[in-house]
DNA sequence: TCTGGGGTCCTAGGACCC
DNA sequence: TCTGGGGTCCTAGGACCC
């Protein structure tokens, strides 16, 4: 058996745990410069604000019911999260974290399911402010969708019969299966396939033709049978990507030089921190997606290194090379994309003949950078390129204090 | 004015091998 | 008139996830 463990409204109730002025309020969380919708409490979705809503479009509804809104703070979502897969993780051995709020149990040769989901709901809560739902299930994906309906109940749901499955599935909206997106979906539902019950009962063929391997594993594990094992040690990264709208767009070259230095130094953090190195950086301009079609342009270009690295010179060297050969004029770009393929384990890497390779020097420097920042925050030291005003960084208009990352925004409690 | 960021997996088709 | 059979590797594109 399978649990799915996963945090309801979850970077809404990690702004209510340091704010609990805002419980049993409406509150949302804004994507990344305060563009869109990404986290609702369950009395902000009462009052009608969609997942994803632009929040330049509801205004209205925010003065109307006077609803709370945070921008996106991912340092302190990421810290709370680990205090949950902590508690999490001593209720078994089996765990995949799935993502930043959900997380996969393995609960073989356990009784009283449902006793012991109760449990580690009320341990999460008690241990970390933050309240979680729990689904039990023979397969990860009917843990799903025991964990999706048991929202609607006291937040714990364990389905093992057969009969209780098939309950579960009757009124199940098709589109809501994990590994039904929008395509699918909008295809099984001009077919008249509206519930997770009809979309089970389709012949096998069907699904395999239209749905590929993937929709047929999710098919079976409908039908109890387990195809998805549980991921309880992670893949190797296969890429790592760097990317993020500006607060403003812009035609500018010197900007953009800034922001795809800055980005490059970001990725070289992250691939220092895993212990990678990439051998192929890619870059990618874009323009506003949203803009007339005449102003739309992604040119991209991809470059193998000689040599695989993850020091920032060597990064920012290459990701600026890659950014004059297609750098546009006249366009409005909106984002830059540094993207990092190709990654070995550091210690992995070859040392090439044809190479004059003087990079030595550069890992060390990089190694001072990591420290200096560690030790007096992000962002102390940095690339001379990156700027120093910085005009295009995002917009967050609403950021909480760091709670948990900054010793001057600590919780002072009387 | 304003519309997120970071990933995974699968398939088809082309280039290449013997 | 007719033009093999088996592979691997890579890339682009499309689907999905949170």
């Amino acid at each position: 058996m399978f649990a799915l463990a996963d945090c309801n409204n979850f970077y809404a109730s990690c702004h209510r745990l340091f704010e609990p002025k805002y419980n049993g309020l409406p509150v949302v969380v804004l994507s990344n410069n305060d563009g869109c919708v990404i986290a609702r409490s369950n009395e902000a979705k009462a009052c009608g604000i969609k997942m994803g809503a632009p929040f330049f479009k509801i205004q209205e509804a925010i003065k109307e019911h006077n609803i709370a809104v945070f921008s996106s703070h991912y340092t302190l979502y990421g810290d709370i999260s680990a205090r949950v897969m902590t508690n999490l993780a001593r209720f078994t051995p089996e765990v995949e974290v799935y993502s930043i709020d959900e997380c996969f149990l393995g609960l073989s040769g356990l009784e009283k399911l449902a006793d012991y989901g109760t449990a580690i709901k009320e341990t999460v809560m008690n241990n970390t402010g933050i309240p979680i739902s729990v689904g039990i299930a023979p397969t990860k994906v009917l843990a799903k969708v025991a964990n999706r309906t048991s929202k609607k109940f006291n937040g714990v749901m364990v389905l093992e019969t057969a009969a209780q499955i098939a309950d579960a599935l009757a009124d199940y909206p098709v589109e809501d299966l994990w590994g039904i997106g929008r395509q699918f979906s909008h295809k099984l539902i001009k077919g008249g396939i509206e519930t997770a019950a009809q979309f089970r009962n389709l012949p096998m063929d069907w699904v395999q033709s239209n749905m590929t391997v993937v929709g047929l594993r999710m098919w079976r594990e409908l039908w109890g049978e387990s195809c998805i094992p549980l991921k309880t040690i992670l893949d190797p990264k296969k890429g790592m990507c760097t990317s993020r709208a500006f607060g403003k767009l812009t035609t500018d070259y010197n900007q953009l030089k800034e922001a795809t230095s800055s980005y490059a130094a970001r990725l070289g953090v992250k691939l220092r921190r895993e212990r990678l190195c990439a051998g192929v950086i890619s870059v990618r301009l874009l323009t506003n997606k949203f803009g007339p079609e005449a102003s739309q342009a992604y040119p991209a270009i991809t470059i193998p290194l000689e040599h695989p690295v993850n020091n920032t010179v060597d990064l920012v060297r290459v990701a600026l090379q890659g950014l004059k050969k297609i750098y546009l004029r006249g366009y409005l770009f909106q984002k830059v994309e540094v993207t990092a393929t190709g990654l070995i384990p550091e210690q992995e890497v070859q040392l090439n003949i044809f190479s004059d390779f003087k990079g030595v020097k550069h890992d060390k420097v990089s190694k001072v950078l990591d420290r200096l920042n560690m030790h007096y925050g992000a962002g102390t030291l940095k690339m001379a390129g990156e700027g120093l005003k910085q005009q295009w960084t995002m917009k967050r208009q609403f950021l909480s204090p760091c709670y948990t990352t900054n010793w001057n925004d600590i919780i002072k409690v009387r």
